[in-house]
DNA sequence: AATGAATGAGCTTTCATTCAT
DNA sequence: CATGAATGAAAGCTCATTCAT
């Protein structure tokens, strides 16, 4: 814990500049003062700028894995599972902003398009998302008329539209709001925005 | 008309270079070569590689809104307007795949995150959605236990999310496909998720 | 010959600097300031370092397999062709001593042991002087009891020794000191260091 | 003698690494590395790059003014003092390939090395062997009618070319090879390149 | 003696932009 | 309008060297 912490400085300070700055615009010097270290030492530990970034995101592609990856295995109920992966995102908001922030701006669409490990990264992801949804249309809990990936997108698209306001409008999250907004996302997914 | 379309040109020739290689990575040098016209002829016109980008995206910007104001204004009923919507987004994927590409890797998040500019459009962009959805509420057409701005991101999520995965995957669209596809949003938007 | 001969001041400006540097110590920031011309200049016409030193030191390849190809289709006797090879050297000396110099100190050696298009271009200039020798001992002209490519070595390592030792002590050379040096080769190349 | 060979190790990594890469492409990390010993050793025992590789260089100098030296004072004749330098040279060659690969590649020609140290090792070198030609000469051995040191320079040259072309294609050299190449450049040297 | 984390000056290269023609 | 040679600030990255342990 005491002296040998550097790279995590190195992250920490990463993650504050490219959610700051961009990635485009984000200079290693920038970095490299940020976390208090020389230039070289970032390039010490991670050699390359896109190797840091690299780094820092997939810290963020593993966690959501593993959750998606559990709720798949579990044995709660569709509308739990749902839930859970809404709830990871909202709490991943609270606890990480600027990691959350980053992978809204910087890593879900653009690099996606540009990098093949990007996509390659999203395909898992929407896999992991659909077996569950697949899932539901078979025990009849989903409706069966909608192919799997198309309810897939439409979930998704929700929780990321969400997250992603949340993060252009900085927004603070209190757990009242947290609830409203799964309530929100869930009851309008799985009942419609049809008033009844 | 004839002689002088060399601005038309060097959009076009911008649109496919930013489509391909994104605005980072976007040299000045490939648009003028695209556009089969010299370096200076670029700035003549357009000043910086951000305002031809600018130049760019304003005409989707400006035709989103202007189908957007056109369904406010109209007096259909709320889902036909929430179709056209759809249709929009879907017409626009058949008939100008670079432009919205464009703005699915480099607007959407990127750049609204990063710009202030970029930012006041999209909030125009969600208000002009938001008033529809509101007068959804108003009329009873939509449920009014979740919030206006809530069903909104929920529903521009899930469309979004689909031309995503359109734009990603490179997919043909055809008529029977683009009517499956709103068809399933609209359904799911409205109806839910759940098996009946 | 009016304006557009950037290329040129920056071939002998590179020159110049090769030279008197080095390749690895020449900095492509000395190169732009002894031409004249600004930084990215040289980039615009060269593309990089090395591009900038192989065109320079192309220029003396080319020379060389010229005059080689003009020997060996020369109807000269051997001796001939073998002095007109010597005077080669010599002349360049006197006239492009820095282009002589980045051939022994830069190219003749090192850039041959840690490139294969070095060494393709040592074996193209080896084996034009090996057709030659060939072509004297075909005539008996010179001893067939030792293997042509030999014969070869001795003859061109004779030779590029001395231009080295012009090189290293920088000497001055006179039309006396060049004659005095050719026949001191060729003779004892031909007829041995042996007294008679 | 037993615990604390750690600078042998280190100049024996640097002599691969040096003769594999060059001089300027050789990382003091990859002569560590190949070492098995840290970046801060190399440093202990020899201060800096350029004093580990004339160290190594010096071996090779310390060998052969040794080998020169003693030829100056034996009693042989001229030729069997001229075979024993050809033959130090070769069999140098078969027993530390590496090595006279680095004085042949980065040491006999660079104008870098020459600028420093090197010039004055050279000098000595080329002056032993001009004694021993002058002595040729004064016994009247060698002709008189050209320069002693242009004749050190043909003779010189001629071994150092075969000395290039053995490292060039790593050819394996058994005692027949060696007595052949011996053989010609001493007889080309003494008898000369014609026929008789 | 031995380590390797840490430094930072200095390098090559890129590229948006300018401007003389 | 049109050109493209020319600019140079600024970036990412390298690597010999230092030094606390």
């Amino acid at each position: 814990m005491a002296q040998n912490d550097k790279d995590k400085l190195i992250i920490d300070a990463g993650l504050s500049v490219f959610c700051k700055k961009g990635y485009a615009s984000t200079r290693m010097a920038d970095v490299a003062r940020e976390a208090g270290v020389s230039y070289g030492l970032v390039y010490h530990y991670f050699g390359s700028k896109r190797a840091l970034f690299d780094t820092i995101v997939d810290t963020w592609w593993n966690d959501l894995y593993h959750v998606l990856e559990e709720q798949k295995e579990s044995q709660d109920d569709i509308p739990k599972k749902l839930i859970a992966i809404i709830q990871f995102f909202l709490d991943t908001y609270s606890t990480r902003p600027n990691l959350i922030s980053i992978f809204i701006s910087e890593v879900s669409r653009s690099s996606v398009y540009h990098t093949t490990v990007g996509l390659s990264k999203f395909k898992k992801f929407f896999s992991l998302c659909e077996d569950i949804v697949k899932e539901g249309q078979g025990k009849g809990i989903l409706r069966s008329d909608v192919k799997p990936h198309y309810l897939t997108y439409i979930f998704l698209g929700a929780v990321e539209a969400f997250i992603s306001i949340l993060v252009l409008g900085k927004e603070k999250l209190d757990i009242s709001k947290k609830k409203l907004i799964t309530d929100g996302v869930i009851q309008v997914f799985l009942n419609g925005a049809k008033a009844k």
